[in-house]
RNA sequence: GCGCCCGUAGCUCAACUGGAUAGAGCGUUGGACUUCGAAUCCAAAGGCUGGAGGUUCGAGUCCUCCCGGGCGCGCCA
C-alpha cells in the first residue's frame, strides 16, 4: 500500500515540477515504485528520475535530487529520501507508518486486501470446459485451479466476475461417445464386439452401459441411429454430473454451464457468421466457407463452414464469443486452455478485432503440461487408452488443500510435475503445510493468550510502537504489501503470485516464532505483539481462502 | 520447413514486465527444543542466467543469429 501512496506523491510532484517548468508539459510518464533487492537502498525506490531526465533533457541526479527534497517534507510517511547511484531515489519509511498497519487490517477485517481495480466490470472467466467424454484428469485439475483463483482474485478485486464451463455436447466427439456406450451395451448382452480403436476404451464406458441397460433393459431392441442417440444423451449425462461432482469436491463451481448445442439451436451460429458476412469477411472457395483470420493477423483464412455443409469447431467458437460479447455483454472475457491449444489464440483474436472490438477484451491464459511423478519417476498417461490419473483420485489420495496449492505453485504456462508421494508428504518439502502450520500455530497461541488472560486484543489502546525489532518490520511489511499482491495477480493474471506471498508470509511468521516471545510478563508489549500476531492470522486466513485452501486451526 | 513457449545453483522454481550486489525450497554439511506447536528456525557451500553479438546510463528480462527442449501448424475437437 505505501507504493501507491509514494505513486501518488510522484504524480504530484511531477505536476508541480511541470508549473515550475522544470519539466516539459507533454512528457511520458513511466516509472515504478518498487523494493530495491539491496537493504541499503531503503524499502522502495524508484526510477522516476532516470526515465525523466532524457525527456527533459536534464541531469538525472539533479533531478532527483529536486524530488527528494519535496518527497522529504512528508515527514510522517519517510523518514529520509536520498538520491543514489545513476539517479534513484530511495525512501526510507517512517517506522510509525509499519506501525500502523495492524491497526487497518483489524479496521478492515476480512476485507483487508480488497483493492478497486475491477471498478464493477462484468468479466466473464471460462475453465476446464474439458469434453464430456470422460472424467477429468490431472490436467484438468490444475485448469480448474487457476481459473477458480483467478475468478476469486477478481472478484474480490472488484471484478463482477462470473464462472463458466463450456459444455462441448455437439459434434463427432459425441457421437463416438454414443456409440462407444451402444457397443459395449451390446457387447454385455452377450454379443461378440470388435470395439473400434478410436472409440472410448475406459471402464467407466461399460459401467455406463451397464446403468443404461439395467435402467431400460429395452433400449437394444431400439434402431440403431436412435438407440445410439439415447446412449449419448444418457452418457452425456452421467458423465458431465461426475464432472460436477469432481469440481465441487475439489472446490469449484461454476455459475453457468454453457451447451455448444444451444448455440445452434438459438441460432447464434448463423447469427454470427452473418454479423462477420455483412463486414465482408466471409468468402467461399473449394465449396467451404472461410474467414478473413489472415487480414488480422493469424497466419492463414480459417474454413467456417465444411464443404458438406457442416459448420466447423471453430464456427462454434466464433458464435460463442458472440454471444459472450454481444449477448452478455463482458467488459472482458477470459479464457483458459490447455497449452497445446496455443496456435488457436490468434484465430479467435482475430475474430474480437473482426467483432470491431479492442482485442484486449479477451484474454487467453494457457495452462501447461503436468507430469506425474511417483516418488521421483515420471508416470505416463494415455486418454485413449482410458489410463490417467483422475481428478477424483488425486482428491481421495492427496486431498484438496494440497492438490490446489500445489497447482498454484508455479506459473499457469510453465509446466508442472506433481510428485504424488511428496503430495502427500507433511513436511517441508510440502509447501501447503508450510502455511497452515503459520495460521494453525496463531491460533495455538490465541488459545494459550485466552488463559493467560489476554481476551480478544485490539489495537485500540495498544501501543504499537512496541513493535521495533527488524522481526516485527519484517513482517509490517509484509502485511502492508499484500493489497499490492493481490492487484499484481488481477492486472497479470498470475494467481501463483499469491501462493508465493503468502509462502514468504508464513516465513517470516515462523522467524519471528523463534526469535520472540509474544505472551510475557511485560504487558504492554504482549499486548502489541498480539495485535500484530491477529492480522497476520487474518491476512493467512484471506489469501488461503483465495486460494480456495482451508485455513486450519489445528493440524 | 514455418509459428508460439521455454532454457537461471546438483534438482524444482522465483526475480513485481528494463533497474543497483540474480533470490527461495529440496538435497548436502554443521548447529538450535526444561519456555507461546521442532510440520519450525539458524549458518555454510553451491552461478559466466544455454552460447555469440547488438540496443543504452543499466539486460536474466528487449533485438539478431546459433545450440538444446516442449507444443502447434486439418474442411479434427
Amino acid at each position: 500500500m505505501i507504493a501507491k501512496l509514494i505513486e501518488e506523491e510522484i504524480l504530484k510532484e511531477v505536476s508541480e515540477a511541470q508549473k515550475e517548468g522544470l519539466l516539459p508539459s507533454d512528457i511520458k510518464l513511466r516509472f515504478q515504485v518498487e523494493p530495491p533487492k539491496v537493504k541499503e537502498h531503503g524499502d522502495y525506490a524508484t526510477n522516476l528520475a532516470l526515465s525523466l531526465a532524457g525527456q527533459a533533457g536534464k541531469n538525472p541526479r539533479e533531478l532527483a535530487q529536486w524530488f527528494a527534497e519535496k518527497f522529504a517534507t512528508r515527514g510522517d510517511l519517510f523518514e529520509k529520501v536520498e538520491v543514489a547511484g545513476p539517479g534513484f531515489i530511495n525512501f526510507f519509511i517512517a517506522k510509525a507508518y509499519w506501525q500502523q498497519v495492524p491497526r487497518v487490517i483489524e479496521a478492515r477485517g476480512k476485507d483487508y486486501g480488497r483493492v478497486e481495480v475491477g471498478g464493477g466490470r462484468k468479466v466473464q472467466v471460462e475453465f476446464v470446459s474439458a469434453n464430456p467424454t470422460g472424467p477429468l484428469h490431472i490436467g484438468h485439475g490444475r485448469g480448474a485451479a487457476v481459473g477458480d483463483t483467478l475468478s476469486r482474485l477478481l472478484s474480490f478485486a472488484g471484478f463482477q466476475v462470473e464462472k463458466e464451463y463450456y459444455v462441448n455436447d455437439v459434434g463427432r466427439q459425441m457421437k463416438i461417445l454414443g456409440r462407444s456406450v451402444y457397443l459395449r451395451a451390446r457387447e454385455l448382452a452377450g454379443e461378440k464386439i470388435d470395439f473400434p480403436e478410436d472409440h472410448y476404451r475406459g471402464e467407466y464406458i461399460r459401467e455406463i452401459a451397464r446403468d443404461l441397460l439395467e435402467k431400460e433393459p429395452s433400449f437394444l431392441d431400439l434402431p440403431e441411429e436412435e438407440a445410439i442417440e439415447k446412449a449419448k444423451d444418457f452418457a452425456l449425462q452421467v458423465i458431465l454430473s461426475g464432472i460436477k461432482k469432481d469440481l465441487e469436491d475439489f472446490g469449484v463451481t461454476y455459475d453457468h454451464w454453457f451447451s455448444e448445442k444451444s448455440l445452434y439451436e438459438g441460432n447464434y451460429v448463423e447469427k454470427a457468421l452473418s454479423f462477420l458476412k455483412e463486414k465482408g469477411l466471409l468468402y467461399e472457395k473449394d465449396g467451404a466457407v472461410w474467414f478473413r483470420a489472415k487480414d488480422f493477423g493469424d497466419e492463414k483464412d480459417r474454413v467456417v463452414i465444411r464443404a458438406t455443409g457442416e459448420p466447423t469447431y471453430f464456427a462454434s467458437d466464433i458464435a460463442y464469443h458472440y454471444h459472450k460479447f454481444f449477448v452478455r455483454n463482458y467488459d472482458l472475457v477470459v479464457d483458459i486452455w490447455g497449452a497445446d491449444h496455443h496456435g488457436y489464440v490468434p484465430r479467435l483474436k482475430a475474430v474480437i478485432q473482426a467483432f470491431g472490438l479492442p482485442k484486449e477484451k479477451l484474454e487467453v491464459l494457457l495452462i501447461q503440461m503436468v507430469n506425474l511423478l511417483e516418488g521421483g519417476k515420471l508416470k505416463s498417461m494415455s486418454t485413449r487408452a482410458g489410463e490417467f490419473v483422475t481428478l477424483r483420485e488425486l482428491l481421495e489420495e492427496v486431498g484438496k488443500d494440497a492438490t490446489r496449492f500445489i497447482f498454484l505453485t508455479r506459473r499457469a504456462d510453465s509446466p508442472l510435475d506433481f510428485d504424488v508421494e511428496l503430495a502427500k508428504k507433511q513436511s517441508r518439502e510440502n509447501p501447503v503445510y508450510y502455511v497452515q502450520y503459520a495460521h494453525a500455530r496463531l491460533a495455538s497461541l490465541f488459545r494459550k493468550a485466552k488463559e493467560a488472560g489476554f481476551e480478544d486484543p485490539s489495537a485500540q489502546g495498544a501501543d504499537l510502537a512496541l513493535l521495533d525489532t527488524p522481526e516485527d518490520f519484517n513482517l509490517l511489511k509484509l502485511l502492508d504489501y499484500f493489497p499490492d499482491t493481490i492487484e499484481a495477480c488481477v492486472t497479470k493474471l498470475e494467481p501463483h503470485l499469491l501462493t508465493f506471498y503468502l509462502l514468504d508470509l508464513a516465513t517470516a511468521l515462523h522467524d519471528y516464532y523463534t526469535k520472540h516471545r509474544f505472551l510475557s510478563e511485560d504487558q504492554p508489549r504482549t499486548r502489541a505483539r498480539l495485535v500484530l500476531a491477529k492480522a497476520v492470522k487474518q491476512v493467512l486466513a484471506t489469501g488461503l481462502e483465495l486460494l480456495g485452501v482451508s485455513a486450519p486451526e489445528r493440524m
